[in-house]
DNA sequence: TTATTGCATACGCTTATTCGTATTTTAAGT
DNA sequence: ACTTAAAATACGAATAAGCGTATGCAATAA
């Protein structure tokens, strides 16, 4: 737990938590690759698990996560749940954050604070 | 190792891996902290001790991974190390984020696959 | 109702990331 | 050159997050 706790008003604290989770959201090449998929086109979690060569109970995990943070919906159509980008936002925030990373692609590769084969 | 290895092309996993690691540099209460602080105006590594009550060493951590990152550049002057945002994107990322977060509060908090009180 | 398909969750293990504390490096100021 | 303020880095301990595997659950179809 953060020295912040003891410094900060809690519902500050609170919000801070709050983002940092939402972009710890974020933080995993396989919820990007299936975000990306997503913003293709709506997919169910079976579509998803083909494409990606990943396990199904993983796939659904990172979904879960995905959906708790408000990037995804769902919805059930026969057998099948249908994910989708839930918000425009969602598009913006990664295009603007490869830009980002297209510009400064070696710094981020040499950061040691943060392991890169993940 | 994500099973994404296997099934990628190995830059597109590289892509990936770099924008993961990007936003992971934004999923820590403390970076988020700094950066706001440093969106109002630029500051030394002795300010930023002073205002949030961390310990010296570890905002110099943190300031090298936001620096590492791209959020962040530095320079001297005299004795200290200025610190400033290094890119008007910041700005946009973090409101994006603000904004989706407010509309999901309850979700976020209530997803149990990542901890919150970081 | 039973079987089956599609998806979610659980659990132990491994790997990352942060923290606390201490030490080292850097370079300005004397 | 020497001192010292300012900042960066190191290291072990603690915590978090991801993975593989297995199991549970729900809803449709038989």
């Amino acid at each position: 737990m953060s020295t912040l706790t003891k410094r900060l008003p809690a519902q500050e604290l609170e919000q801070l938590q709050l983002e940092a989770k939402f972009f710890r959201g974020l933080g995993d090449p396989t919820r990007l690759k299936i975000l990306e998929l997503l913003l293709q086109r709506e997919r169910t979690v079976t579509e998803l698990v083909k494409t990606l060569g990943v396990p199904q109970g993983r796939v659904s995990s990172h979904l879960a996560c995905l959906s708790w943070c408000g990037y995804v919906t769902a919805f059930r159509q026969g057998r099948n749940r249908h994910y989708r980008v839930a918000d425009r936002r969602v598009r913006k925030i990664l295009e603007l954050a490869r830009d980002m990373v297209s510009d400064n692609a070696k710094h981020i590769w040499a950061c040691t604070r943060i392991e890169r084969d993940r």
